[in-house]
DNA sequence: GTGAAAGCGCTAACAA
DNA sequence: TTGTTAGCGCTTTCAC
């Protein structure tokens, strides 16, 4: 039987072409198809055996939409050309893979504003995900708490003011008080602040508060600077501080930490020497050789965790209580930033 | 609890109750949701407001059933977690985006054998995507060839072999080319060629046999070492080569050049004083604060072209002749590589 | 301008 | 063990 006129595969094959290809019902196939339910294995394998040769290529949609779940989970992701963000989706597809959660991704451009968010948000509603986690800040907890209740929502990286929505986050405050003790510790006595604002950037700014908060308790003279999205933005103020006495320059970001240092060598400034300077995130490759002065922060267990939890949220009915855990990231000294 | 479940928005809430809420056909509220067809502007805006209020969001999978089509173009992606990656699928969104077309993204492991690549590719196909972009090595020609025919696919960030799958790359030996002819510039005799095998990156082999190509012709002697996916790989030997006379490392990658920095380093090395090392790719921030001399890959323009290509083949009919663009970055001069 | 009805491809009882 | 029969939620002619 070697007359093939379906040498090519096509993606217009049902299962009831595989069905009557192999003489069988469509729902015989179905269950043959996915092992499950009662069938003869001579029978499976024939079937098997036509689809493969046909191409068959099973339709999602049709699939779900009969069975009346998904077995995707939707991820809502921020511009992964962040190197944070791009390590944490990553870490997030890894972990789904090894427990066996299929993940569809959209992303949302951080410029966009609340629109094109909801718009992104209504795509992986109407695909019926059986969970959703989020890792973009873009959108709020009040614009997923009406869904809440229909599907698990779980928010990654950042906290979640929302009191329905599971989160695994960074401990930016933390990491915060951390740079800070580190830099009091090298006896800065008047440092800047540079971070951006809530609206830019609510992690950064939790850092830059805390930042603020533990070198004042420290009695440390502070210039706080709030700046836009835009990691060269703030830089001038902050080294015009430097120049009337500030000795450090804390970032609460490596790209504004880099930033800085771009600016400073321009000006003839040394870093460490002339001023210090520290950022948070720990993640770019090269950071070690830079040396730069950072918090890195823990991707590894924030993805896990959400994976793990937005797991145990699909299996064991969706009532379980909200779950906040936060994550603490490692000090790396680096030397950008040395005792004053 | 109250039986109030009005209020909130529930997914459960299909057309039907849309339309029967509104007091028309279901017929009339599709066309009246999407706009297109005869509808009563007065009926349309008494839909629209019994949707909204009832929270309803159409369901994709039965809508994309029924019509028989997708709206959505699917997206292959190598692990995002390096930086050239997370900013190619950062900027395939940027640009479908402003061209209207939505992206599902799935991604595979870079350490998974052939199953779990075409597991994702058949998710996708599965979900009858309208087309395809592939931006990963991980799938070959051969494995998408097959279903060419049924939906546009265009590989993006490298060549591809198959005749029948459109392009956007990098010109990968021209980079290749170009860093060579600079370190042949600066006067070096003796240059250790580092890259990774061809099973382990396709396109650091084509970058790797270009350089040694041109130093051969320009009569350059050169050291060949082929080293696997980690980064670390071949550094040892590399910086062996140098002991033995050899003035420059090229690497095929930026992240084999860090590499080798960090080793010359340990050992006491001073780039460039003691040795020039020269990378490629140019995606790193923070690239410039160490002075990497590399090639910056043109991801815009590949991104871009990706998706102007990708739409073109979607409206006009799919008879397209096939595309293959490749694109050329630019010479970064740095300062790890210097004169002889 | 609107509604009735016939599916899209598949799954899941329930019979046979 | 297998086939029959309803749908899943939506779109889309084609009458009214």
């Amino acid at each position: 039987m070697s007359a093939d006129d379906q040498a090519t595969p096509a993606l217009r094959v049902t299962i009831a072409d595989v069905a009557s290809a192999a003489g069988v019902s469509r729902a015989t196939a179905t269950r043959a198809m996915k092992g499950e339910g009662r069938f003869a294995e001579e029978t499976r394998e024939r079937i098997l055996e036509v689809a493969e040769r046909l191409g068959y290529v099973p339709n999602t949609m049709a699939a779900e939409l009969a069975a009346g779940r998904t077995g995707t989970v939707g991820l809502m992701l921020r511009d992964a050309s962040n190197p944070a963000y791009g390590l944490l989706f990553s870490r997030l597809q890894d972990e789904a893979h090894r427990r066996g959660l299929d993940l569809v991704t959209v992303t949302i451009g951080a410029d966009e504003q609340g629109t094109k968010q909801v718009g992104a948000l209504h795509r992986l509603l109407g695909m019926r995900v059986a969970g959703l986690i989020v890792a973009t800040g873009g959108i709020t907890g009040a614009q997923l708490e009406p869904f809440a209740d229909q599907v698990p929502i779980l928010r990654a990286g950042r906290v979640e003011d929302s009191a329905r929505i599971h989160t695994a986050h960074y401990d930016d405050e933390k990491h915060g008080r951390m740079l800070a003790d580190h830099v009091i510790a090298l006896g800065h006595r008047h440092v800047v602040v540079l971070g951006g604002s809530p609206e830019a950037s609510y992690p950064e700014h939790l850092r830059a508060m805390a930042m603020r908060e533990t070198l004042i308790e420290a009695e440390v003279a502070v210039t706080m600077i709030s700046a836009g999205a835009r990691p060269e933005e703030g830089v001038d103020e902050a080294l015009k501080a430097v120049r009337a006495g500030a000795t450090a320059v804390m970032c609460a970001s490596d790209y504004r930490q880099l930033a800085v240092m771009r600016a400073s060598r321009a000006l003839g400034l040394r870093v460490p020497d002339d001023l210090s300077v520290t950022g948070c995130d720990g993640i770019l490759p090269g950071a070690d050789l830079l040396g730069l002065t950072t918090v890195r922060i823990p991707v590894e267990a924030v993805a896990s965790a959400a994976v793990e939890t937005m797991q145990r949220l699909l299996t064991s009915g969706e009532s379980d209580a909200v779950m906040r855990q936060a994550f603490t990231g490692e000090l790396v000294p680096g030397t950008t930033a040395r005792p004053i």
